[in-house]
DNA sequence: TTATTTTTGTGATTTTTATCACGAAATTTG
DNA sequence: CAAATTTCGTGATAAAAATCACAAAAATAA
């Protein structure tokens, strides 16, 4: 159903999707009906022209005069960033920001479901996180060899990012959630990174106020 | 300093800047002394002439047939980036999320202080998380008057972005540093926002795997 | 029903961003 | 010390991304 049109999607494009799916799903559960480019890009503070180029990658979603139906754009939008795949997610290291993970991110919001916990502290391994009950990290391998998994996400010590990488790699992952700082290398396997690197998020800040003044 | 050539820096360079930073920190603690724009190109997996061309905006940091002296470009980027006017920074919603920050994120290292934490749960007012004592959201306003605030970082529920927003503006804040899942509306205050979306940093990823299958 | 308005999807254009390529300057080698 | 090599900074070029503009289609109004 994706790229029934075009060629690669840029990655401008990508970026964009999410946000458009936020969006949507917001008119959506407002039980706003139809909305046109026009309207929808002065919520969004883009052009109109922009979202009609931006969708035409992936079809034809509007209908003129008319605009688009929320709901079936929405729908559309998941569709193609794979939110029905129902991809599987395990999450190693339990720390804060991992515990935060698991209690306030709505995984199932965005498709995935979270299947399992790890860590490599014994005084955490056993206990329940969220109904997640913290597994040692020593059976991650064994846990990958038996549950087929999709994405693994790291918020381990800095220090550990290269090695649980490599595990995640062996285990068949396809994806990694990267929440630590550092750069990971998954060589020539095809794994793909997505890093949220807090740091860098912060420094533009700083860098656009220090611009201001 | 900053700025010392051309006009507006885009953004694109504004985004890459911290990824610059955070390298060139790396090989300085590792006692690097030295780099040219290809090797630090290699290293980050972009070309050396876009390294060459951005840092361009700022000045002329290297030295022909020599490269980079680390220590020096690692100095000019922290000082492009704002990072020694030392901005405070306060935290609002000291919940799972915000526990993690105050507890794991190195303010430090991006130049920031972290000058206090607050929430709004009586449970939670007056303990102490990381050596911070977490105070009532009912007494943001009066802190704001008395301590300026460069920075403030929401930790909230999205129920609460838009309010702990507008209090954060009439406080005086340069920036918000938002963690909740929502746009929010800071008006022509000319305050600066760094959203930190976690889900559409997922759903990028989950279309990054479906589209490889 | 017919005229007017709305709005899409897309080719053309403009703007922005990234890469190329080379002179100039400094280093390193012989 | 001179020749060869390295490497920067930048103007020119290419590629990518965003915007414009309009025909076509559908909705709405008269």
């Amino acid at each position: 159903m994706q790229q029934v049109k075009k060629g690669k999607v840029s990655n401008a494009v990508i970026r964009r999707l999410p946000r458009y799916y936020r969006t949507l799903d917001a008119f959506y559960r407002d039980g706003i009906v139809r909305i046109s480019s026009s309207a929808l890009g002065s919520s969004m503070g883009i052009t109109a022209s922009q979202i009609r180029q931006d969708l035409s990658c992936f079809g034809e979603f509007g209908q003129q005069g008319y605009g688009y139906n929320i709901a079936d754009l929405r729908r559309e939008i998941a569709d193609i960033l794979g939110m029905n795949h129902h991809y599987s997610a395990i999450l190693l290291g339990s720390g804060n920001l991992g515990r935060a993970l698991l209690r306030n991110f709505r995984f199932a919001k965005t498709g995935f479901t979270l299947t399992a916990a790890f860590d490599a502290d014994p005084a955490l391994i056993g206990t329940s996180i969220s109904g997640f009950n913290v597994r040692s990290i020593e059976t991650l391998d064994e846990y990958l060899k038996t549950h087929s998994t999709s994405v693994g996400i790291l918020t381990v010590p800095k220090s550990e990012a290269q090695n649980m990488t490599n595990h995640l790699i062996a285990g068949g992952v396809k994806g990694i959630w990267n929440f630590t700082n550092v750069e990971i290398d998954v060589g020539d396997s095809g794994v793909t990174v997505e890093s949220v690197h807090f740091s860098d998020s912060l420094l533009a800040l700083s860098y656009l106020i220090s611009e201001k003044a």
